[in-house]
DNA sequence: GCATTCTGTATTTTT
DNA sequence: TACAGAATGC
């Protein structure tokens, strides 16, 4: 690295990228760069001549490792080689592919997501006859989560599904599956236990940094803390205000214990914003002004004052829709802002529905990170889980997920039948089935046990050929056609043969995935285990998109974040939406929370930033009133104008404005 | 015993 | 609206 790219750090982030030794906190308000100092500082670190083998990097997503990787790459102008930069959970699988042994599990251990664990909840939960309707497993599973991660203990109100949580740990442990929690946990408790292996961890990685601080769990801490105690050089970037994860068991608290568990920490505040202007940054600062749980700091801009941000009433959500497609047609025309620098963003998925119809109306390019990710899609979780039973024959949930499709002939009965004697024996359907399969005085029909017989082979078969083959994509493809799954798809949908058409084109789409995965030269470990691990853990976002450019961007506010866009638009600022009425149960920890996630929201924005508040919204089935978001009134008047259709409204009789049209609309 | 159709219900954010 | 579970039909 040339010393005069350097130039293009102000003092503070210069003085991050050069501290390497010893603890540091960062922190980094949005848009200050940070991304960039961190890279800069990984480059630093290692034209310093630290090997690239010690240093590990920690970000949030596998996207955000992913940039990082490449704009080192980029700035260093070297191959990178033996840095780790991932993200926790696939980091913690690493470490557990490597020593899972110690408790007991092979390593060709499953993971199960949200899905899998929802259906296990729910598998154990029928054998230990908990009545249906006293099960509702999401909730359950996230229970399970905090007992886990320690966030909560058993107490009278939970108790009665103690039980069933050592149910389901035990079930875990014979399918050889983990959770996305003992990523994190098991290897906590490797660690405890085995401190050589810690010792090891801490010899090798005498380098760490961990990006997006704010949303690391406790346990996640506690994984990172171990590691970096041996050396102490450890380096965590966060900003408190934009800690949005708390849901998933973030704690951006872990800010303040930071300096307590390392009292000689050194700090840096990056306050100087470079994305957003003036005005824009004076929104956000007014707005998440109103928390009081937070770290103080005074984010200001050195650009121009810019445009006020506009505040539009639509009368519903379809006109919302419109307003938005219109605004970016023009925009693009006539300010040749191209698509891809245009966000919109909302809080729900559900929400992008609506954008969505207004978009493919008005012929805009766009795409959408979010809703079902690929992976997720029935037909693809079919054939993946095929993968799992074959890469671990004891995962009975993607085993109970393939068994009958396509349809075999084995039912609920048989099942039954098998479940019973895989359950006194402590063993996954699938050991059960291979030791009664040639047994004689078979407890199953001779029909039943003949198609088992057949299943068995099959996966048997290609299991072999998949585990020693090097063309796994070619493989999987015969296999499919052997099962005729192209033919299953097509008589399942056979009233729309469109969907049909397009499912197997999924299927086709993830092969050509799978080979591009398997024949890429820098893939270091093209197995199938190493696939399934990787591809369970990766989210909507990760997928490469071919064609990034010129198209709107359309997101969750969650998804948006480490992104920024020339224009933004905000749809669906209304009160129940955001802040979203589900969230604001109890505590007003909640509320804050919701506040960060507008002020993230705001902070994406470059240069022009329109927020839109409907008036009605088509809700389940009925149209419901809406008022606008409460986080409206914290923007003082003189920073943002409100319109009317296309007019603009005089401040000071915006609300007058706004009641008015409420009451035209209300019949 | 299995498949299809129907009904009803629940919709936050995601590694 | 979309999906899961129940009821009904084959």
């Amino acid at each position: 690295m040339k010393l005069d790219e350097l130039k293009d750090l102000n003092p503070q982030q210069l003085k991050a990228v050069k501290t390497i030794n010893g603890p540091l906190l960062i922190i980094a308000g949005a848009g200050s760069g940070k991304t960039r100092t961190l890279v800069y500082r990984l480059a630093w670190m290692i034209e310093k001549g630290i090997p690239q083998k010690s240093i590990l990097a920690l970000t949030f997503t596998n996207k955000a490792a992913r940039e990082m990787w490449l704009r080192i790459c980029k700035l260093t102008g070297k191959k990178l080689k033996g840095l780790t930069v991932s993200t926790f959970h696939s980091f913690g699988s690493k470490i557990l592919k490597n020593c899972i042994h110690h408790l007991g599990y092979k390593n060709n251990f499953s993971i199960y997501d949200q899905v899998d664990k929802t259906a296990l909840i729910k598998e154990v939960a029928g054998e230990m006859s908990f009545s249906p309707d006293s099960i509702d497993a999401y909730k359950v599973s996230s229970l399970f989560s905090k007992i886990k991660t320690g966030l909560i203990e058993w107490d009278h109100s939970n108790d009665q599904y103690r039980s069933l949580y050592r149910e389901y740990q035990a079930h875990l442990k014979v399918y050889n599956a983990v959770d996305f929690d003992d990523l994190i946990i098991l290897p906590i408790e490797i660690f405890g236990k085995y401190t050589d292996v810690l010792e090891t961890y801490r010899n090798k990685y005498s380098y760490i940094m961990v990006d997006e601080f704010q949303d690391t769990s406790n346990c996640q801490y506690e994984l990172i803390k171990l590691i970096a105690k041996g050396n102490n050089n450890i380096c965590v970037v966060g900003d408190d205000d934009q800690s949005i994860y708390s849901w998933r068991g973030a704690n951006y608290q872990n800010i303040m214990q930071f300096e307590r568990d390392f009292p000689d920490v050194r700090e840096i505040k990056l306050e100087q914003n470079y994305r957003s202007t003036k005005n824009i940054l004076s929104v956000a600062n007014r707005v998440i002004m109103h928390n009081r749980n937070r770290k103080e700091k005074s984010l200001w801009s050195g650009l121009d004052r810019g445009s006020l941000v506009e505040g539009h009433y639509p009368k519903n959500e379809s006109d919302e829709g419109s307003f938005i497609a219109r605004t970016i047609k023009s925009l693009h025309a006539r300010e040749d802002i191209p698509f891809h620098e245009i966000g919109v963003l909302v809080r729900t998925n559900s929400l992008t529905r609506y954008i969505e119809e207004a978009f493919l109306e008005e012929n805009i390019p766009y795409r959408i990170s979010g809703g079902t990710s690929f992976f997720q899609r029935k037909e693809i979780k079919d054939i993946i889980s095929y993968m799992r039973v074959m890469a671990n024959p004891d995962d009975d949930i993607n085993f109970l997920r393939i068994i009958n499709r396509p349809r075999r002939g084995l039912g609920k009965k048989a099942l039954e039948t098998i479940r019973t004697i895989a359950d006194s024996k402590g063993m996954s359907l699938y050991s059960a089935m291979s030791a009664i399969r040639y047994a004689y005085g078979s407890p199953l029909p001779e029909k039943i046990k003949h198609s088992l017989n057949e299943f068995l082979t099959l996966i048997e078969y290609y299991r072999e050929k998949l585990l020693s083959n090097r063309n796994m994509a070619d493989t999987l493809s015969s296999f499919i056609d052997s099962i005729d799954y192209q033919e299953y798809i097509s008589l399942e949908h056979r009233s729309k043969p469109k969907l049909a058409r397009y499912k197997i084109d999924n299927i086709k789409n993830f092969l050509r995935m799978l080979e591009d995965w398997e024949k890429d030269p820098d893939n270091m470990d093209p197995s199938l285990y190493n696939y399934l691990n990787r591809i369970t853990l990766i989210t909507r976002d990760d997928i490469d998109d071919n064609d990034e450019t010129g198209k709107v961007n359309l997101m969750t506010i969650h998804s948006a974040k480490g992104l920024e866009f020339e224009v933004v638009f905000l749809a669906g600022a209304e009160d129940g939406i955001i802040p979203h009425a589900r969230s604001l149960g109890d505590g007003e920890d909640n509320i804050e929370e919701e506040r960060r996630l507008f002020y993230v929201a705001i902070t994406r924005a470059r240069k022009k930033l329109f927020i839109s508040s409907c008036l009605k919204r088509r809700y389940m089935k009925g149209l419901m009133e809406c008022s606008p978001s409460p986080f409206l009134s914290d923007i003082p008047d003189e920073l943002i104008s409100f319109f009317k259709g296309e007019e603009p409204v005089d401040s000071s009789e915006a609300n007058d404005y706004f009641a008015a049209l409420k009451e035209q609309f209300k019949r």
